[in-house]
DNA sequence: TGCTTAATGAGAATTATTCTCAATAGTACC
DNA sequence: GGTACTATTGAGAATAATTCTCATTAAGCA
């Protein structure tokens, strides 16, 4: 655990952030004055790979990350993403039903298509109050 | 309609192809040999405003298209996406249920955070048995 | 203290996509 | 039938996020 990475670690774990590589530089600059952009791209895919942050991607070409909530179903939560001015939600309010239906389909799909299921996105798109009209 | 269009229409007209850019413009040079990517990239967006193709994303950094069942539930499929070769498979299978769901979701998402929904994204990802071991 | 190995920063390289712009084609109207 | 108007096209340049390269540095270790 050297400096940069502790400070990108740092600078996503704010709940809720949704942050860009980009954002998580200028963050991590604060820490770590001289940090490169390339060290930062080269801990994000290294703490994605280690289950400690999550990659995802709303539409505009920029891949986000968050910090992973490792605690199960606790803080498992999906994206609620505005097509207009790009604000996302993240709600928690399906995720019981959700699950359920997830279970059931990935075991479904294990056993029709004979996949080994890892992972699944599930993300609704819109407008939001503000962009509405 | 001109006959770009068409040769970009054409060459996603097969059904379960899930074609980058730059294969539907392979394909659609061979009806119209002197189509330039650039044309490729306007139709395919002016395609997928009107409903007509969907555009999606598996996690390579290429966005895919396909032609859009406009039959509603008849075609409607989801995605579960092989990470180790990128294989695609569409299925069918847990639509029903989904489709319970997510019109439970975008009523209560509507309700709780002011959205007006549009669309979604479910997808999973796995190992293929190829990929598997 | 010297040695091996992993991590870093800076900038170049890559790559999908978008933009620019001059040339063209199709259409309405005289 | 011919001419102005508008939308579309192709080619290549431009853009932008991400990855790669490589020389330098730092860290563990005997």
């Amino acid at each position: 655990m050297t400096p940069p990475r502790h400070a990108v670690l740092d600078a996503l774990s704010e709940r809720g952030e949704h942050l860009t590589a980009e954002e998580v530089f200028k963050k991590a600059s604060r820490r770590c004055p001289n940090i490169g952009l390339a060290t930062v791209y080269r801990t994000l895919e290294l703490l994605t790979g280690l289950g400690l942050v999550s990659k995802f991607d709303t539409g505009d070409d920029k891949a986000r990350y968050e910090f992973a909530d490792p605690a199960g179903e606790k803080g498992h939560h999906h994206h609620l993403v505005c097509s207009g001015c790009g604000k996302i939600v993240d709600y928690k309010d399906f995720i019981g039903e959700e699950m359920e239906l997830l279970r059931k389909a990935e075991q479904g799909l294990s056993k029709k298509y004979g996949f080994k299921i890892k992972s699944h996105i599930i993300q609704f798109f819109g407008l939001c109050p503000a962009c509405r009209r």
